[in-house]
DNA sequence: TAGTAAAACCGAAACGTTACGGATTTGTCG
DNA sequence: CGACAAATCCGTAACGTTTCGGTTTTACTA
């Protein structure tokens, strides 16, 4: 009775043993046949059709508890609705598909107990591997999954206490070079909207942003430099606040896309004109940049060329594991970045 | 020999068997547990600090095949670094991982055969359901998925072919009321930049266009009307082409986010002055909008809701199908959107 | 304390696949 | 045509769960 009602409405999915059954093969035959084996050619169009007629489709469940893979990738990341996060999910699950792999995506908010949440609860799933851009940089939340033996790939920020591969952006030059333009354009008074400090990248930005500064003989002065947490909020108020604690700053870099984005809603916000009164250089997304007035200058990230490594090197290590399961020597991919010309820093 | 091998570097995960032998209980009584059933609580305890001890975590996979429920639901969408697109999947995520859910994306790039093979490749994954943001729109990629009697829901693009639940904008009052906008200041020569013909969401806002004319007694004229296909570039080349076609065009209409962002950019390039030469509305993505200068208006959709209509929609689907196999009265939501005022309309 | 209903427990059989070792068939060559 | 190696095939036992039906234990009641 209750049998009736679960299957009604279900195509009873038909399984490799309904392929053997109609076929005359064995189980085995089948299963050799799905994975690429050699089957007698008469059998093979035995079992094509079979498929055809019976529709049938590997059920990679099964497959899965059986090989303990289950082609399946975890992403943690902390905001998808960051252009940054997205292009390079987009990225990746392109790769990965192309390969076979399924992605599961978890947004875990920039919030550190998501961030350990979303890690466990693929591991439950039993993904084969964990790409993760890390909020909580620590790595505590990534221990546990280790453990396992499965390869876990940081993106934009590396973690000390944990073994992996990691794929990023030259970010110290990256700022450096940003500012070195400003300098070279007669800036002196230079500010800055930075990320939070425990973040590697932000700290690598500040310090490209202080380097340039200092190469150039000028004494980078603390409050020209406010942090912000990467949201487009914190970068309309950390843009208010320089330009009042600042009134001679000339110009100002901003080190992430949200916060760029922040920066100028508050200089439209303030009448403040660019690049008559103020120069600005931020970061990334470049049809951004191209539609504002005046198209603005910024910092460019490869973030199609970050994908594309990180998911290679996952899948390089999800093929290694197997047959070289001793540690190797993991690599940190430091790529280069652009700078992007428009008209928002001035010649002083 | 092989075997020593596999095991290296794997923490050989501890199993329902391995609960059960540690605590001298049955299979059946750990499942049980694990599952909310009772047990006593001298039991409850062993078995808790078994599970403890042993670092145990339910296989899902295993589970899955067994229960033929893998707690997993596909989404199928044109265009990850698409911000509505992304919008979606982030509040669709959220709600379904609160329900032990995993959300797997195949951004399918906007083309019909790449999303015909995202369905089926989540149909061997056998997820419990599929979200999709149709490419295709005579729906033949959904119709196999379909017989398994899994939920599909769609959104924001209806497919007549296919019984299914849908969540969408009322794209035609929001078009309508832009173009009404418009009017009210004065504009007559209206032009629009509209998406694919093919496309639901762009008929409806194509006829709410028509409709907020011709209530206004204003006779749309054929070339104050061009087509793009949803990207920047197309924003940009349309708008190129509205106005060389339309030197008396006072006001335009753009009918989605990227093209939008595009029109700005060809008006920028132009060197035309909004809203002095030309007034404009466009779509979706307040942030940006705030950050044009001057700031645009814009109508806007409610993703947040949408996404969290979608995802509640197919978690009862789900709930659903067991006990209720029969087809049931099939949804269709329609959500209001609204206007968000800026300056780039100009009273004339 | 005996008797009973309810609660807790248990073993075994599945779910759909892969993989092992051995059995059968094929093709080739003297 | 017979023999032998190579190629193909097969049955069976897993993988880690849930679930079914039945057995044991517990907690009451009289």
């Amino acid at each position: 009775m209750i049998n009736r009602y679960l299957k009604v409405g279900k195509a009873l999915a038909a399984t490799i043993k309904d392929i053997a059954k109609h076929t005359g093969l064995g189980l085995a035959t089948i299963s050799s046949y799905l994975n690429g084996g050699n089957v007698r050619e008469a059998n093979r169009e035995k079992i094509e059709t079979a498929i055809e007629e019976l529709n049938f489709e590997v059920n990679e469940v099964a497959r899965g508890l059986k090989t303990n893979k289950t082609k399946t990738i975890g992403v943690v990341i902390p905001e998808l609705n960051n252009i940054f996060c997205a292009e390079i999910i987009t990225g990746v699950e392109d790769v990965l598909r192309n390969h076979g792999y399924a992605t599961i995506v978890c947004d875990c908010r920039t919030d550190k107990e998501l961030e350990k949440e979303a890690v466990d609860f693929l591991y439950r799933k039993r993904v084969d591997g964990i790409i993760n851009m890390p909020v909580n940089v620590d790595g505590s939340h990534l221990k546990s999954f280790q453990k396992s033996g499965k390869p876990i790939v940081l993106i934009d920020r590396k973690i000390n206490g944990i073994d992996c591969d990691c794929v990023l952006a030259d970010n110290l030059t990256a700022a450096k070079n940003a500012v070195k333009r400003l300098v070279e354009n007669g800036h002196t008074k230079i500010g800055m909207i930075g990320g939070p400090e425990e973040i590697f990248t932000a700290q690598e930005r500040l310090l490209g942003y202080k380097t340039a500064l200092m190469e150039a003989g000028i004494v980078p002065e603390e409050k020209l430099v406010v942090q912000g947490d990467y949201t487009i909020d914190s970068g309309v108020r950390c843009l208010e606040n320089l330009v009042k604690q600042n009134p001679d700053m000339t110009a100002v870099f901003v080190a992430n896309y949200e916060m760029t984005m922040g920066a100028v809603i508050g200089i439209n916000e303030l009448g403040i004109r660019i690049p008559e009164d103020l120069s600005i250089i931020g970061f990334d997304n470049t049809e951004f940049a191209r539609a504002c007035k005046p198209k603005l200058t910024i910092v460019t990230q490869p973030m199609r060329e970050i994908a594309k490594n990180v998911a290679q090197i996952i899948l390089k290590r999800m093929e290694a594991d197997q047959r070289n399961p001793e540690a190797s020597d993991f690599q940190v991919i430091k790529l280069q970045t652009d700078i992007v010309e428009g008209n928002s820093v001035r010649r002083i």
